[in-house]
RNA sequence: GGUGCCAUAGCUCAGUUGGUAGAGCAACGGACUGAAAAUCCGUGUGUCCCUGGUUCGAUUCCAGGUGGCACCA
């Protein structure tokens, strides 16, 4: 029988993980999660992390199993749930990834090139220079360094100019001699389903779900993480836009309508990137069974 | 019922001494290889309330209507 794993994503709020339990049980299998913000143990309100009854009802992996304090990233993600999914494959001959990241999802479908992870001392100097010297200096030493690269980046993203020249810098090689541009393959197929709605009902349900998170207590969830506020896991909607309401530079209305309006581009964002994997399945988040007659159809 | 003020983008409003319009916010489109819920780039999306009148030309001026607000009854 040939392995297949069936990734189920869609922007934020569509409704994923409970619509991912019933395929999860359709086809008694399990979940490994692909959202980013999810694997951290101290967040939960403001990641809408599964419930306890869902967590019960199908077995997940990847949820809340790392701290805000490890530096985790994309490349980290992609050797540790690769290595899962190879142990799940023993058992099971679909494995169903459900979440919104990405850079996550590529991760696991193409994978990501070798390369060392980026050293701290070196990233916040240069993080440094581009307060003081500015980003035209960070931009004059990536093109003596990696002109290969320096043709093709965006040279107005401070944070892409930044990994390059931390790379070359780390390793005395250029950054672009590290990437391949090459997708890994994989030696399981995959199946990839995405969510949408008309946009009104999303942003509604965004709104929604925004004011439930209050309710359940996402401020103080925020309140317990801010002293940690410059860590990158809680560079993070839902939580940023707190923080700045604690540095009393808002106010409480004010940051719940960041969350809402940050959660909206954030679910614009993620439709943009699905759209233009040509992979992807669309469906809309009522469609349950029209989603197992498409996997089953697939996987014969 | 009377008088006055207002009506322009999804919202709040500016403006055109008459040549079909622009700010903020919101929204929309896009890029993306180790920070990715990050970071970056781009785009006005409009029956200028309606109907007549004056005019070469009206969103702008005039009249009436409709709706809103305020005050007086």
């Amino acid at each position: 029988m040939p392995k297949t794993l069936v990734v189920l994503t869609g922007p934020t709020g569509i409704g994923k993980t409970s619509l991912g339990i019933k395929i999860a049980r359709h086809f008694n299998t399990e979940i490994v999660s692909s959202d980013s913000r999810q694997i951290f143990k101290e967040l939960s309100i403001g990641t809408a992390v599964p419930t306890k009854e869902e967590l019960n009802a199908v077995k997940h992996h990847f949820i809340q199993n790392h701290s805000i304090t490890e530096n985790y990233n994309a490349s980290r993600y992609e050797t540790e749930a690769l290595e899962l999914i190879e142990n799940l494959f023993k058992k099971k001959d679909i494995i169903l990834m459900v979440g919104g990241s990405m850079l996550y999802i590529d991760a696991i479908c193409k994978g990501i090139d070798v390369m060392p992870d980026a050293d701290h001392e070196i990233r916040e100097a240069l993080k440094k220079q581009l307060e003081t010297e500015g980003l035209e200096s960070l931009r004059l030493q990536l093109k003596k360094i990696d002109p290969e690269y320096y043709r093709t980046v965006d040279l107005k993203n401070p944070n892409r100019i930044i990994h390059a020249l931390e790379i070359s810098i780390q390793t005395g090689k250029p950054y672009s001699s590290f990437r391949s541009n090459k997708a890994k393959t994989r030696p399981f197929s995959i199946i990839k389903i995405a969510l949408n709605c008309d946009r009104q009902i999303l942003h509604n349900r965004i709104d929604l779900r925004v004011d439930m998170m209050v309710e359940e207590g996402l401020e103080a969830e925020a309140r317990r993480v801010y002293p940690q506020k410059q860590l990158n896991a809680l560079n993070t909607v839902g939580y940023r836009e707190w923080f700045a309401h604690f540095d009393r530079e808002i106010t409480r209305e004010k940051a719940i309508e960041l969350i809402k309006r940050n959660s909206r581009r954030y679910a614009r964002k993620q439709i943009t990137w699905f759209k233009k994997d040509e992979a992807v399945q669309w469906f809309a988040p009522d469609q349950p069974h029209e989603i197992i007659n498409y996997i089953e159809a697939q996987i014969k």
